[in-house]
DNA sequence: GCATATGCTACAAAAATGATAGCGGAGTCA
DNA sequence: TGACTCCGCTATCATTTTTGTAGCATATGC
């Protein structure tokens, strides 16, 4: 009994809740990072890819589009791709992560030595 | 074209800056599903299967024991797994990602219809 | 024309993820 | 004891995603 998942968004994520479509939206490789790129303005589609320790394009490209679709980021004419509005929100929630991940990883290489 | 960006030096994922170690660590696959399932407490590793839309559990060990490595969740006899304080407070960052992918909910399926 | 830079695509190899079945261990209860 | 159940976890293999490299069509400036 496999009931047809509805992949229309956001694979596996047919739980009807938004949060686990934006989860699994941000669950792709690179997805997370290509938003925390962008937090000091625009970048053109080859400056993004090597923000990103050269990324291969192909990647990029699908990440890109699947967030250009989401409305979290946006890309115009000579300029490249920025943050919407919304998207800028997002990042706003991750910014803390930064002073975060120093503290994880400040307590993990303790532990691991 | 703008070049108003700090250097970035980073290459691999895991050297670098921490929030580059944190956010590839994030990108995968059920790891930011696992953190928001364990929200309310112990679950059993088929629990929590079952609440990650029955994830595989060949990723879902692969998860765990990475996201235990990290020192963000752990695993205790006959309790099942459960976030670890320094994973509660990574999830306490992320809690109010709720009330943001609803408004994003809203605007994206509104845009595509 | 020529050179450069843009966003983006093609293609094959490598890696990750997916689905299914099952293991050894430990409790529980007859 | 022995059957039963649930635990965390693994084996195997198919599928999907990611990676690496090369290149396209377009646009701009020399």
């Amino acid at each position: 009994m496999v009931e047809a998942r509805p992949r229309r968004t956001v694979r596996g994520s047919h739980s009807g809740r938004p949060v686990m479509a934006l989860l699994d939206l941000l669950g792709r490789r690179w997805a997370l990072r290509v938003i925390w790129e962008l937090r000091d303005g625009w970048l053109t589609s080859r400056q993004l890819r090597e923000a990103c320790d050269d990324v291969s394009p192909t990647v990029l490209q699908s990440r890109v589009s699947e967030l250009r679709a989401a409305g979290l980021i946006t890309l115009e004419h000579r300029r490249g791709y920025a943050l919407t509005p919304l998207g800028r929100e997002l990042l706003d929630q991750f910014l803390p992560l930064n002073a975060f991940a120093e503290r994880w990883a400040a307590g993990t290489l303790a532990e691991q030595g």
